[in-house]
DNA sequence: GTCGATACGTAC
DNA sequence: GACGTACGTATCGACG
């Protein structure tokens, strides 16, 4: 049987777009894009279809335009990125000997639709290309899409499940769920399970809109509302099959490449491979996945987006001791070793190991089951054992290791008393630091962007949900596909990641010289964990538990009925429908508002909102901490031991959960009272150190001004300096009402506040506000000039760094909607000083750690963005005090003094 | 029971 | 629309 290729050109760009790294050449000229379709489309010449066509969207608008006014009014305009990487990429399609259609007036999702009809019924069949879930309803026998980036393919069957509707009922499945990218309006609140439940039951839409008034419940509803105009979204959203075309499927062939032009055009945008294969005259073979690193980012790139080819690795399952010992000799050997374990939980700190897998090369990988345990489960090599003869290579420094997310196992492999040395790499950092907002870095996010390739996904062998099964009743060979494919990936994202940062000195130093040493140190302090006085906890959970009873009375009270105080809802229909009383304030969906600037609005009319917002102090305080906390204590040793995340923050902060130990209160005296229950043991105490300002001194030292260089290096009180400035006074002249403006103008500044929000903030008018902030700039004109050139450099380079060099993208500089832009414009100035201060507090925890090697009389617990909590003997304390403030000064050498500011205490509230 | 969206609120 | 970065809890509606 013949067969049609169909290349969705616009899927292919925008998907290839995305899915690298933002690439250039020597020019400047953007070729990420360009170079990810010419590898997808590789892998069509090398099927050899005896029909193909490269269909893009042609300029123009098209008859859905003029059916509906508001069609596409959503999406975002191309990147420029992207746009100017059009041409090319047609030019380069050409050259490759492609047939190449754009059709005016229609989409190219109508002329595939139109081709694959005419080639269906000559008997050809028909591969749609494309990654647009839209194209679903072209698929029946002998017509099939292909989604090249996960090399999925989807037939009537796939479509089904993917669906849950058959393809001749996508056209109306779609119309129910409209499409907001596209701008189609649905039926409300109807997703895809929605849509799929009806056309179950009523098959197609037509006899659906015909029985809309048997459709019970609020969704019933929204369906008769929406029926006027579903005829048209449908309309909308059916590709059309009769498009006028001057070629048949049968003119559709490849025509000769033509050698020179492609040779220009990989010179051009620096396809370095794929010219010497040119001249080599060698037809284009698929790039093995397993190659050496190459240097460059462009042929990085090819090894990036071309999946595995020649299937998934080798993989050994090793339960004999002659197998063990063989790897063993290749541990021994290896430049590399990437490793990752698996476990019984989550949650290191209550993970069990279950088994372990190793890499030293990529393609190849072993599983190492330890304690599997089920029905007929196969003998194991004794966890003992293997664990014993792995301790020495673990443990020595100058064997280098990989691991993807190996914070975790660290903290696994410390339950067995060995404790990772040398630690080289890690997968996980190494996509964060590229870029940390591109993808999130998970394996099998990685995987799929970097390599192109479709991991095993856990839930796929233990399950999900309640019928989730610990790891260690997995079967040892389903195992050994899912966990030997893990040390195999982390190497090989390695491969594919690391040649990037090589060629960024500074991004690699980031990596090198902040986040790696900084894992050892974060797996440290987690399994270190704080000890919680849980007693006190409780008792102060019985008595907010008191108060809020009270409270409740007396707001049902003045209500007149009962109602759940926690529900926004049913709050609204108290205050505004039934007492009347003024919305001032809305949410961002246009719903009244019963935040807490919202109830304190309206705080004289009536006595309610004042009970809220009292009871919501305290149900705050007791749901998310003294329950929770108390809850999460860990019996064993009576300490919480929280997570820190490397790989959360965009701007470069650690984050933390289970619990988030970074939001604890501590502006409220009731707030304070959680802090008490983080004590030291008996006979040791609490220090916590804080950097004063931190991010207020490095806008000093960032922009230079001369005026706010001053402040910090006289000392004293930045906030009142900054109020005498703007407001031509001696410090000890300036009001509390000032020195609180010039706060608000200090932080908002940092922030990208407006005057807008300065007036809102200070409760005066935006003229006042405006005066401000004009003063302001006048004393501190290098502030204003730092800002404006930050936001230079962000639209110039689409990120910003921070002053070592972490970079931070911003994805919205270019957005057509205004809010989003402007969003990302204060996100670019924000992200230097907040993202210079997590650099500053991370390289002070590496020091400061070293320092601590060694000693058992002083542990650092915490890291709260600024400042660094630690437990202390109490006879050491001002020697380590001493050593921990000379390091977090000495992290950083700026334009102005790192003041480092340390308390001590038996608890934390005291220690400040 | 589980999940996602929404609203709210805590920290730096 | 108007102040950056996180994480956690509760409610509510939908799903299975």
């Amino acid at each position: 049987m013949p067969k049609l290729i169909l290349i969705d050109g616009s899927s292919y760009l925008y998907r290839a777009f995305h899915a690298l790294p933002p690439l250039s050449n020597a020019h400047g000229e953007p070729t990420g894009a360009l170079f990810g379709v010419y590898n997808m489309l590789r892998a069509t010449i090398k099927a050899q279809p005896e029909y193909v066509a490269f269909v893009s969207d042609a300029p123009g608008p098209t008859f859905r335009d003029e059916m509906y006014d508001q069609y596409k009014a959503n999406r975002p305009p191309m990147p420029d990125d992207l746009r100017a990487q059009v041409e090319p990429m047609l030019g380069l399609v050409g050259a490759l000997g492609f047939p190449i259609l754009r059709v005016t007036g229609v989409e190219a999702d109508d002329v595939i639709g139109t081709l694959a009809d005419q080639a269906h019924k000559q008997g050809i069949e028909v591969v749609v290309s494309t990654g647009d879930k839209d194209m679903a309803q072209l698929v029946r026998d002998g017509v099939t899409l292909v989604n090249t980036m996960t090399n999925t393919t989807m037939d009537t069957q796939g479509v089904f499940e993917k669906f849950g509707v058959r393809p001749d009922q996508i056209i109306d499945f779609l119309t129910l769920t409209g499409d907001t990218v596209d701008n189609v309006p649905g039926v409300a609140k109807c997703g895809p399970k929605t849509a799929a439940k009806w056309l179950a039951e009523y098959d197609t839409l037509d006899n659906l809109m015909a029985n809309a008034d048997k459709v019970g419940g609020k969704i019933g509803e929204n369906l008769r509302e929406a029926l006027p105009q579903l005829p048209l979204s449908r309309q909308l959203v059916t590709i059309k099959l009769d498009v006028p075309l001057e070629q048949g499927v049968t003119d559709l062939t490849m025509r000769p490449r033509d050698i020179d032009a492609l040779r220009e055009m990989y010179a051009r945008y620096e396809f370095k491979a794929a010219l010497k294969e040119l001249d080599a005259g060698e037809p284009a073979a698929a790039p093995s996945p397993v190659a050496a690193p190459a240097i460059s980012p462009e042929s990085l790139a090819r090894e990036l987006v071309t999946p595995d080819l020649s299937g998934p690795g080798t993989y050994e399952l090793v339960t004999t001791q002659a197998q063990f010992d063989a790897w063993l000799e290749r541990l021994r050997t290896a430049e590399l070793i990437a490793f990752d374990t698996e476990t019984t939980s989550i949650d290191s700190m209550r993970a069990d190991i279950v088994g372990l897998s190793l890499s030293v090369e990529p393609g190849v990988a072993c599983y190492i089951p330890l304690t599997h345990d089920y029905p007929g489960a196969p003998a194991q090599l004794s966890r003992d054992m293997v664990l014993g003869a792995l301790k020495p290579i673990f443990e020595d420094p100058a064997r280098p290791k990989l691991g993807q997310h190996a914070k975790y196992d660290i903290n696994i492999l410390s339950h067995y008393g060995i404790a990772l040395q040398g630690l080289k790499h890690d997968s996980m950092l190494e996509s964060y630091i590229w870029n940390a907002t591109a993808t999130r870095h998970d394996m099998d996010s990685l995987a799929r962007k970097y390599l192109g390739y479709e991991t095993v996904k856990y839930e796929e062998v233990a399950g999900k949900g309640a019928k989730q099964i610990s790891f260690s009743q997995v079967d040892i060979d389903t195992a050994c596909r899912y966990a030997a494919e893990d040390a195999d990936v982390t190497l090989r994202l390695h491969h594919a990641l690391w040649p990037l940062l090589q060629s960024e000195p500074k991004l690699r130093s980031v990596y090198e010289d902040i986040e790696i040493p900084l894992v050892p140190v974060l797996a440290g302090m987690e399994q270190r964990g704080v000890l919680i006085d849980v007693n006190h906890l409780r008792l102060q959970s019985q008595q907010l538990g008191k108060r809020m009873l009270e409270l409740q009375q007396q707001a049902w009270g003045a209500a007149g009925h009962e109602f759940n105080l926690d529900s926004p809802k049913q709050l609204i229909a108290v205050l505004f429908d039934e007492l009347g009383l003024p919305i001032k304030v809305k949410t961002p969906t246009g719903a009244p508002s019963t935040n807490e600037e919202a109830l304190e609005a309206i705080a004289d009319d009536h006595a309610l909102p004042r009970l809220i917002l009292d009871y919501r102090g305290l149900a705050k305080l007791r749901s998310t901490y003294t329950e929770k906390l108390a809850e999460i204590v860990n019996l064993r040793t009576g300490r919480v031991h929280t997570s820190y995340h490397q790989g959360a923050v965009a701007t470069g902060r650690v984050s933390s959960s289970d619990p988030n130990l970074q939001n604890i209160p501590v502006r409220t005296e009731e707030g304070r009272r959680i802090r008490q229950a983080f004590v030291a043991p008996e006979g040791w105490l609490v220090l916590a150190a804080d950097y004063s300002q931190i991010e207020l001194r490095i806008m000093a030292h960032l922009s230079g001004d001369e005026g706010l260089l001053r402040a910090f290096h006289e000392g004293g009180d930045v906030h009142r300096a900054t109020a005498a400035e703007v407001f031509g006074l001696q410090p000890e002249e300036v009001s509390a009402n000032q020195r609180r403006a010039a706060k608000a103008i200090n932080f908002g500044l940092m922030y990208g506040m407006s005057a807008f929000g300065l007036a809102r903030q200070l409760g005066v008018d935006r003229g006042e506000a405006s005066d401000y902030m004009a003063r302001y700039f006048a004393r501190y004109p290098g502030v204003r000039d730092f800002m404006e050139s930050t936001r230079e450099q962000a639209h110039r380079d689409g990120y910003v760094e921070t002053i070592f060099g972490r970079r931070l993208y911003l994805e919205n500089l270019k957005a057509r909607n205004q809010a989003l832009r402007a969003g990302a414009e204060r996100a670019a100035v924000n992200a230097p000083m907040q993202g210079s201060a997590a650099d500053i507090i991370k390289r002070a925890m590496i020091a400061v750690a070293h320092w601590l090697k060694g000693r058992d009389d002083a542990n650092m617990l915490m890291q709260v963005h600024d400042e660094l909590v630690f437990e202390v003997k109490r006879e050491s304390i001002d020697e380590v005090r001493k050593a921990v403030v000379e390091r977090m000064s000495g992290a950083a050498a700026l334009r102005v003094p790192l003041l480092v500011e340390a308390g001590v205490g038996a608890n934390w509230d005291e220690a400040h």
